[in-house]
DNA sequence: TTGTAGGCGTTATCAT
DNA sequence: ATGATAACGCCTACAA
């Protein structure tokens, strides 16, 4: 009696294993008693429905992938938690993939997934690519797939994602109407369609505005606080920006530090506005202004989208681009 | 041609399934020109095998559960960071349940496990809970248990924790040799394993060092900003603790924005210092002493042991508690 | 080195 | 209402 499955319990129980079977399904005619009696040894016994054998059977896997870059990050975890409220609701596993930003990584964990361990994908791309073509195998497979927040323009399929330009566009205006006239722009990947909207945004407040662009002002960053440090520490040494717009949370925080160090004293010397999930953003030193994205809401959406295309059936190709609105909350770093 | 499978693969190679299978499992003898011959159409095709029927098959999932009662954690999520370096090392999947600290949850999370979806499980418990018997099934079914930092101590497994009671009392030891006579503990659930040994290290050194223990002093708490608040701040304005130790970084959070409110000064007025894994602890408004654990090494050193269980198939039932050290860090909260 | 065949645990179809 | 049976896709003795 090692391993419980339905036949051992059909054979004490007297019955077949479909009678067995049918006591787990929702619908199936039975009778009442003998589901009870069913159900009672089973609770006994310990047993329960082996998922890869009704998988297989079923041709369905009740489980999601989630594919994000970082975990330990304020937007990407709090974006999980969206997923896995609506998840859970609907009885669904929660596969979780980090691509550390590795393209490598993403096309391996797509063409991992594109035979039935998952009925559909959640994913906030790596951003390195240029080839997506692994992406389209998904939808021969009909497996769905939902962007959210970070999205490979020429893939057509559902997205989530804010209004990045305009928060942008906003952001720089605001550091602009406190004064600032040397702007600059942090990034971590120009490349990424994410830090182009932004950036045009930046750009765009600049020039309605009359600022110069100037091309010194647009700094790439990595991942890496030692690295940004001593990239933003020498721009604040020899660029000499009087603001600075974060493109992401991480190069304000290094930011931070860095000023901190050099004795450069915000806002007073430069100005600091972010796009960031913290929640703590008001207990700084000096609070930090920020574009805060709906994150939460964000997972949720996201994860609606999938299973209204896992329920239906349908595709997710077309019309499908959800963009919600980021807040942009001014406090002590831009002077407020 | 919808569905790929071995079958269609083998028909169209002129092969047997057996010889497919062997192509994509490392160790089978197979003529290196035939393997190649099918890797080259599999992957034209697209083709990956089907997991489920892998699974059944070999009775093997190669996938891991992580449950803890949040991700929206700057603890937790580190942790999973961890866990999710050895698992993908290992070629290994990772599914994710958050218990949101609920009791019925979890039981039905485990439940819901012990039929060969996972080859093990890594948790954080929830707490609350009193029969722990639910746990005792997985070892029927051999599935190998480990807990990380919140640990039920009733049960026979492997546990990666942090020295809590030492650290507590250090902590304490701080706040007084700081100058503090009444000093606040503020918990979240006092049941928890993890809240009595933290509260005991803050007892024993009151004790050590003749302060009286008073009751009012010690704070239960939960897991929601608006009752902390308002909780934390009856005590501050009744109460009126001179220092605050929280066993918890939301505590300390919460106790941020009542000091700010109420315009208390922090460390003139009151000291703090909090258990925390916030990585910008530096940057607050005044910078955050705190008690560090090492979330990263954590997970990474549960994931470890779960998987040298998975492999070796053996036990995990005693001699396997690993203390991890936390490190306390004096910044300006607690005067310095 | 390759092929044959049976079974992993379920469930759906068809009978009874 | 219940039972017999085949099939989901794969893997592994065993045979050739």
């Amino acid at each position: 009696m090692d391993n419980i499955n339905i036949k051992k319990l059909a054979k004490e129980l007297n019955l077949s294993t479909s009678t067995v079977s049918r006591a787990f399904r929702g619908n199936s005619d039975i009778n009442k008693e003998t589901k009870e009696r069913i159900l009672h040894l089973a609770n006994e016994l310990n047993y329960e429905p082996n998922h890869y054998a009704s998988n297989l059977r079923e041709r369905k896997s009740r489980t999601i992938a989630v594919i994000v870059p970082e975990i330990a990050n304020n937007f990407f975890s709090q974006a999980i938690n969206g997923i896995e409220r609506v998840a859970r609701e609907k009885g669904y596993h929660i596969l979780i993939y980090l691509t550390y930003d590795d393209y490598e990584k993403e096309v391996s964990f797509i063409n991992n997934l594109n035979n039935g361990r998952v009925d559909g994908i959640i994913m906030s791309v790596s951003g390195e690519a240029n080839d997506h073509n692994y992406l389209n195998k998904l939808r021969k497979k009909k497996i769905p797939l939902v962007f959210f927040d970070r999205v490979y323009e020429d893939i057509a399929t559902a997205k989530v994602t804010t209004n990045d330009y305009e928060s942008s566009f906003l952001a720089t205006k605001h550091l602009i109407k406190g004064g600032c006239k040397r702007i600059a722009y942090l990034v971590v990947n120009k490349k990424m369609s994410i830090g182009k909207m932004r950036m045009q945004g930046y750009a765009d407040a600049l020039t309605k505005y009359e600022i110069p662009y100037e091309e010194d002002l647009v700094v790439d960053c990595s991942n890496e606080h030692d690295a940004n440090y001593e990239t933003i520490g020498n721009i604040i040494k020899k660029v000499k920006p009087d603001g600075i717009f974060a493109s992401v949370e991480r190069l304000a925080i290094s930011t931070y530090y860095v000023c901190q160090d050099l004795g450069v004293k915000i806002p007073e010397d430069i100005k600091i506005i972010s796009f960031s999930s913290l929640e703590i953003a008001p207990l700084l030193n000096p609070s930090l202004s920020t574009i805060t994205q709906p994150a939460l809401d964000m997972g949720t959406k996201a994860a609606k989208l999938l299973f209204k295309a896992i329920e239906s059936g349908s595709d997710l190709t077309v019309n499908n681009v959800v963009v919600l609105n980021a807040e942009i909350i001014k406090r002590r770093s831009t002077g407020r």
